[in-house]
DNA sequence: CGGAATCCGATACGATACTG
DNA sequence: CAGTATCGTATCGGATTCCG
């Protein structure tokens, strides 16, 4: 067993979590998926980020071809809509794995009202 | 639904991302949980990482809990070994999801010579 | 062998003000 | 509404040298 193809840019375990490097990004992406997917509505979910980091932290997903950007054509107030890609729906169900591994990781620190929160958020 | 408990600190994929941040650690899990576990046996599998570098990411493994350093105690040449620690199992099915899920993500980016040994690392 | 100490440059993050 | 533009700070990664 080799592991000489395992550097920094090729090993798979990295390109995963290269592509979610960002203090934000995974937040970002998680709420994407849910549906909290315009700039104003990520500004209030997400407490004390920047409107400078949250547009870079877009950007950086987008760029990864992770999200796509839905510009609505309408005149006056713009209005922008975040969607997953096909890529970045791949990624979904191991978002999900790894919030399920966070609940158990540290089952004493997880609040109650966290599970509660989580348990309706997954299940149905 | 509300998201106002994802915080960078609290979100619970970003208490995964964060504790395996770091250019080399999620390479460096894995290669311990393939019992690639010394000191100078990392350095050679890993290109390019430097002396400094190492030892850091080592030691923020460690005070996170996830691996944890067993240092024999004989004399002359010092013996290092690491191993993970019971937080740091608890990674392990998720770290081998995440390669799983590399494979997958963009199949023809992975070099045939590459899927072998992959194939022969969790076949069994 | 397995580090520690020092120095340095590159990003990343954050606060604030302004804009089509 | 959804961003730019600018500036400042901090943390990270890397190169090098020395040590028990």
């Amino acid at each position: 067993m080799s592991f000489s193809h395992f550097d920094a840019e090729h090993c798979f375990i990295n390109k995963f979590t290269t592509l979610i490097a960002g203090k934000w990004k995974p937040i970002l992406l998680y709420l994407i998926q849910n549906d909290i997917n315009r700039f104003s509505l990520m500004m209030e979910h997400v407490p004390n980020i920047s409107r400078k980091v949250l547009t870079e932290q877009l950007r950086g997903l987008e760029s990864d071809g992770l999200i796509y950007r839905d510009e609505l054509k309408s005149k006056a107030p713009k209005v922008v809509i975040y969607h997953l890609t096909e890529k970045g729906e791949k990624l979904r169900q191991l978002v999900d794995e790894i919030i399920r591994w966070g609940m158990t990781y540290d089952k004493e620190e997880v609040p109650d009202e966290m599970k509660k929160i989580l348990d309706s958020d997954f299940a149905q």
